[in-house]
DNA sequence: TTCCATTCCGTAGATCGTACGGTAATGTTT
DNA sequence: AAACATTACCGTACGATCTACGGAATGGAA
């Protein structure tokens, strides 16, 4: 797992918080700029994952030498901490609707995103880039769960709650196809491979409760959709589960 | 994030699921097995992580050239497949109680092992190795939720919604304190560090519900108790979800 | 004793991140 | 116009890392 938030604080900081400053116009005129940087990283990112995320090959994307990179990020853990805080930046979060509603829509928003860049799930969320992202996805679900009355300490563990279950069931969503497109093996043919599984090593007796699912039709055909299903029973149980806290206070 | 799954499936395969096997006698006599590799490789990535689990560090700490480990394991990828497995294989799951318990019993033992191995949060779930430990979950998990009396097809899903969480909030509970070893820096010396934040970039009209949340006391003392509660809370809420649902079948 | 199946491992090549120091290009000053 | 200050560019090199290859070592079998 990529680390992030390991660079000097400040300066990581500075980084995330800048608005586009004037250049003093002296000097050399630069060919790239940190926007581009991150952009191209996030565009090698999604196309051949966060391994194939390296200094030369965004470099190379731009057109440009490795070590130019350097002038402009200190180093490559603060290159991911920009291209997470970008993509978070990308979900459109504004208001509609009750409390569940707005969460919904967080987590439609949220899927979408994890879709489009399927690296973040590699991508470790404690100590994250304190930038305007994370900060605007914080404060949407603080306002949405504000409207369930809950005390602020409930909401505030049930924002967490719902970001950890959102982020994890739509990242696993997200991987599946991204697993098809770097191994360039399809899911169906994964499981073929190991049909002798089945054949040869899998005793029904030992693990009668998936023998009995098996049998009851328990099991999606394919893993996504699986993956997707879990993730709609599940945030509606998780969802279920905290409106059924409000009528308590 | 490491992916596992990417190796040989007959060979991988073989070597999760092969009982201790007689030698043949014929041949020089091995100094390590195995079984010792994955033990040792466990021990260097619960210390230093999983970016430390080197095969040069694996091999070091058996006393052994690091060559050697290729004569026993096909790569470093099926290597991770059976930290993992054997990793799971861990979880003590002996049903009692009522479907709830037996979840929450789970819930407590994923707490535990990801206490153990920290590293088990950074390694892709899909395509898992199917191994023991991977269908013992499964099993137990599936024969719990048969007490729901929930149709097969929703019962699944409720597992697998069930482990999304759970891994993820455990995950992330062991992350905390990993993060602090890894780093040698504590959590609260992390956000010391970015103090200058909350003084010169925050802006307060900007994020009213964090605010908001902050003056009533919404914000735990630790990032880590906020990650426990919500832990606790989110398991209390998906849970009572999945129990609402068994009324309605 | 000879054979040989099996294990051990040194060397080397490819791919990483990045420290270092030099080079190039511009605006400003003289 | 010439020199300077400032900034951006980037070639080289070093240390990790995974692992392909082939040879050396070992001890039972023939």
């Amino acid at each position: 797992m990529e680390h992030s938030g390991t660079g000097d604080p400040r300066e990581t900081l500075r980084l995330l918080w800048r608005e586009n400053q004037v250049r003093s116009g002296r000097g050399r005129p630069p060919k790239v700029s940190l926007a581009k940087i991150v952009e191209a990283a996030v565009a090698v990112a999604d196309q051949d994952g966060l391994d194939a995320m390296t200094m030369d090959k965004v470099a190379a994307a731009l057109g440009v030498g490795t070590m130019t990179l350097y002038t402009h990020v200190p180093g490559k853990a603060e290159l991911l901490d920009l291209m997470v805080d970008a993509a978070w930046r990308e979900l459109d979060l504004v208001p509609a609707g009750d409390w569940r509603a707005q969460v919904e829509h967080y987590a439609r928003q949220t899927s979408n995103l994890h879709e489009r860049h399927p690296w973040l799930r590699g991508v470790s969320t404690v100590r994250p880039p304190l930038g305007p992202g994370l900060f605007a996805r914080q404060d949407f679900l603080l306002s949405a769960l504000a409207g369930t009355g809950l005390p602020a300490a409930q909401a505030s563990a049930a924002v967490d709650a719902i970001v950890t279950f959102v982020e994890a069931a739509a990242g696993a969503q997200a991987e599946h196809r991204q697993a098809e497109t770097l191994s360039g093996q399809s899911t169906a043919d994964w499981w073929t491979d190991r049909q002798v599984f089945w054949e040869e090593i899998f005793d029904p007796d030992r693990y009668p409760a998936i023998t009995q699912s098996w049998q009851d039709g328990g099991f999606d055909r394919t893993a996504a959709q699986a993956t997707t299903h879990a993730f709609t029973l599940g945030l509606k149980a998780l969802l279920d589960g905290i409106a059924a806290m409000t009528s308590q206070h």
